[in-house]
DNA sequence: AGTATTTGACCCAA
DNA sequence: TTGGGTCAAATACT
């Protein structure tokens, strides 16, 4: 009797002790929600001592938990004359928490068996519910705080802008490959845009192929699992229809960042990124001359051209046997980087030849003129320019291969894809030129029926 | 099946 | 209210 007694005794003050830890625990969580909700008034490190207070809090209640259910069931005999069936609160913190813990509870019997195991039905769904509601809070706080760092990337990070001119008379003069993987998330119509946005407009005004003016919103690949807060936005300038600019935002932080010799962290500044590119463009230069990618490419040109092909052929209403300029791109033979649909800007274009390239004209892919000029500006912080003639493109022992592939996304923008397999880092963008076929000249290098 | 893109809806600051 | 930026379900691709 006296043994149960002073066992009903420590049993209280042990569930006292555990009640006082949850009402804490839940104070501090309250206390947490508050300044989390309100314009934020506590210093991160304020924010995350509460977190770790919580976590603690709860950390105890559930050793305490534990160290209840162990010692009653060794030492507790329920049903007892002079057991005490513990309060409301404390009936969430009996030992039977024990069962949601992988942890034995003590065998039941005789009459009370059934009230007992109401008890710890009822006590274990508490108990499932103090452990929800303490990942509901984990999880708001981190996506609070991922939020916060999103908005820290926003408002504080560095931009700085890329520039790549499209030349009328050669195609895509430069690379949108900067040696990072991107992930696009998102896309808008630029307002105020100069150019129709709607396609059958588009159409109707033969603008053939005239992009839909939109900026392309990309994130590193890397966000989800490494955390690299790097973001950039590709859109066609305003000023110059003929001009891509990339802005780029933020460093990246994944292990790109450190694997891309190209870029290496302190060249996603905008003051070291025009060394980047040339060094960069050079390199591939290199790796184009000796690598085994054109052979790949090579290969899979005749079907990519003929997908091409077959995607630019649209019959009209007048007759079906006409392939007509004014229509939109198939989008189904376009998207995707491994689409190969190939078709390069350079003098020197065996892949192009007609004896691969099916029925399509090789004349309207390839061009005796080379490589022209990649302007590269930025914007914010420092300036520069670099142009890249084509006498430093001839000197080497081969020119960068670029594969312009045409893509339509199904919101009716079609894009071009430019693919610039550099060695190894043969990312790709899509990117938004919706007046590239606006100049005549260059629309007619592109298409393959009107010559 | 896993991964990437598209795109309408949503949030928020100006 | 509007526009920039982002989310996330649907869809496409590999």
């Amino acid at each position: 009797m006296e043994n149960y007694n002073m066992v009903g005794d420590l049993e209280q003050n042990n569930n006292s002790l555990i009640i006082g830890e949850l009402r804490q625990g839940r104070e501090l969580a309250r206390q947490l929600q508050r300044h989390l909700i309100n314009p934020p008034c506590l210093s991160q490190e304020t924010r995350e001592m509460l977190v770790q207070k919580i976590v603690s809090s709860y950390e105890r209640t559930l050793s305490m938990l534990m160290n209840s259910n162990s010692s009653t069931s060794t030492s507790v005999v329920p049903g007892g004359a002079d057991y005490q069936q513990p309060a409301v609160g404390a009936a969430a913190v009996q030992p039977t928490y024990g069962a949601g813990l992988g942890v034995e509870s003590p065998p039941l019997s005789g009459e009370d068996s059934d009230r007992d195991q109401e008890l710890k039905d009822g006590s274990k769904k508490r108990y499932i519910n103090h452990i929800h509601t303490y990942i509901y809070i984990y999880i708001y706080i981190e996506r609070e705080r991922e939020r916060e760092r999103v908005l820290l990337l926003t408002k504080a990070t560095k931009r700085w802008t890329n520039q790549v001119r499209i030349n009328p008379a050669t195609g895509l003069e430069g690379t949108l490959d900067d040696g990072f993987s991107w992930r696009k998330y998102g896309q808008k119509d630029i307002l105020g845009a100069k150019h129709p946005s709607n396609i059958l407009l588009c159409i109707k005004l033969k603008y053939f192929m005239s992009l839909l003016p939109c900026r392309g919103y990309y994130r590193c690949t890397h966000r989800l699992v490494q955390g690299c807060l790097a973001t950039k936005q590709v859109q066609r300038s305003d000023e110059d229809p003929m001009i891509l600019e990339i802005t780029y935002r933020g460093r990246h932080t994944c292990t790109q960042a450190s694997k891309t010799t190209n870029n290496p962290p302190e060249n996603q500044e905008p003051t070291n990124m025009t060394t980047s590119l040339l060094e960069y463009s050079q390199q591939a230069l290199l790796q184009h001359g000796s690598g085994s990618s054109y052979q790949q490419q090579q290969q899979q040109h005749p079907e990519a051209l003929l997908n091409l092909r077959r995607s630019l052929q649209v019959v009209t209403d007048q007759d079906p046997n006409h392939h007509h300029q004014n229509q939109v791109f198939s989008p189904a033979a376009f998207t995707g980087s491994s689409s190969g649909n190939y078709f390069s800007p350079v003098a020197n274009n065996n892949f192009m030849s007609p004896a691969t390239s099916g029925t399509a004209n090789n004349s309207y892919f390839s061009n005796a003129s080379p490589s022209g000029i990649i302007t590269t500006t930025f914007q914010g912080g420092s300036s520069s320019n670099q142009n890249f003639q084509s006498s430093d493109h001839q000197s080497q022992q081969s020119e960068p291969m670029i594969n312009v592939s045409t893509a339509a996304s199904a919101s009716n923008s079609p894009t071009v894809e430019v693919d610039i397999p550099f060695g190894n880092n043969a990312a790709h963008e899509f990117v938004q030129h919706d007046s590239i076929f606006d100049n005549l000249g260059f629309f007619s290098q592109f298409h393959p029926f009107e010559k």
